[in-house]
DNA sequence: GATATGTTCAAACGATCGTTTGAATTTGGA
DNA sequence: TCCAAATTCAAACGATCGTTTGAACATATC
């Protein structure tokens, strides 16, 4: 393992210059589709460093999505949020999944990259969620879980967190091609404010209706 | 244009197997991770076949698009839709788009594609949906607006189709993981007719609701 | 059966990919 | 200041990609 470095000072800030070019070229074109040599051209450093400083491509990945999950599991802008009501705490969760459609930061590229993961997760990717991803896709399902009856099973609580996920994600994943024709929608802060409202209060009234024959069935229908 | 042949007995053929093997290769690998050669392994063709037939890698995915759309918007299996009500149409949207969970037919390797292209449109696609997929979404954006006010807008039907589309794909994507651990999901019919039910039902109430501050609003909260 | 046209085939081309190499340069500690 | 280690650099390697080529083969028309 050559690339098992000391960590120095001017090693550190060419990692983080590769990270954080990585991260935009992954985000845009996924794993396979983003190359070294246009990686290492938005982040002006020589080719041979990445493979220096990270071993491989899978290694740089790697790092990557360590970075990325850290971030995307951190609350600090908002540290109250255990004591947030089911309600506020799921709308700010479908918030901060919409974040990427206004906003053009690094947590804006680690949500695509997970996007572009759950298309086809590449091996680095299952290996990597396995080991490190459990207790943030845990939280979600507690979330759900909150909104679900005492008695609803861990498979109930897992298609409500996916069926929250998607509902997301499709809005993030079409943002572009909602801004242009023939759509056209002005994709400000306000109009993803409103998204949120819109997403959460569907989300809420889906996961809070008991099952009803009349209503074409309910959560509970998945129960084995 | 030397690629725009007549069409005989036998290149009708190939030309066929070389769809079907494509459709396959993109629906799994999406446009630019498949390969030429592994099209042509799976198709039992010669390599330049392709060239031949299609005129180039973007020449066949046009025409895997074209039989793609042809596919998805035919009706054949119901030719009744049109007097169906609006809980049956979109439960049957709702069954139809979970399809691929499921079923490994072309239709599913068809819908595959599609995911691929909302991750990352391609020139190809977009020029292509631009040309020939307006009726396509057009249906679809109907089927929304019959839960709709009267006076909603466009704006909110695009919206709302976006979210039913969003609520399926995500299961449709994530299929292969449900099935293996940590979830363990048995996808076989049964689980996905409940699923659709589930998702329906879901889907139905949300459009439905009328908009309500106490609800953390709904879809009005979009109009302009 | 001869001929022209449509189709298949093996081989090669140029480009890009991830990775490796070995020397040049910079850095940090004695 | 000096030397060993850390880091950067330009260049090349082997593999794979989409595409082209020109000959070989199959098919249809007379």
């Amino acid at each position: 393992m050559p690339w098992a470095i000391k960590v120095t000072r001017v090693s550190k800030a060419t990692r983080e210059k590769i990270i954080k070019a990585a991260s935009r070229a992954f985000a845009r074109d996924g794993y396979d589709g983003a190359s070294i040599r246009t990686i290492v051209a938005e982040a002006d450093v020589n080719q041979a460093a990445i493979n220096y400083h990270f071993g491989s491509k899978e290694g740089l990945y790697r790092a990557v999505l360590q970075t990325a999950l850290r971030a995307l599991m951190s609350d600090d802008d908002a540290p109250q949020s255990g004591k947030l009501s089911r309600e506020a705490a799921l709308r700010r969760f479908v918030r901060r999944q919409l974040r990427p459609m206004t906003a053009r930061d690094e947590l804006s590229d680690y949500v695509r990259i997970f996007n572009w993961e759950t298309l086809k997760p590449s091996l680095v990717f299952r290996k990597f969620m396995a080991r490190e991803a459990a207790p943030f896709f845990a939280a979600i399902t507690e979330l759900v879980r909150r909104f679900l009856p005492d008695n609803a099973t861990d498979k109930q609580a897992v298609v409500g967190a996916l069926w929250l996920f998607g509902q997301c994600s499709i809005f993030v994943r079409n943002a572009e091609q909602l801004a242009g024709p023939p759509f056209r929608l002005e994709l400000d802060e306000r109009f993803v404010d409103r998204l949120a409202d819109t997403i959460a209060g569907w989300a809420v009234d889906g996961l809070c209706q008991p099952p009803s024959k009349a209503r074409l069935g309910g959560l509970a229908a998945l129960a084995k």
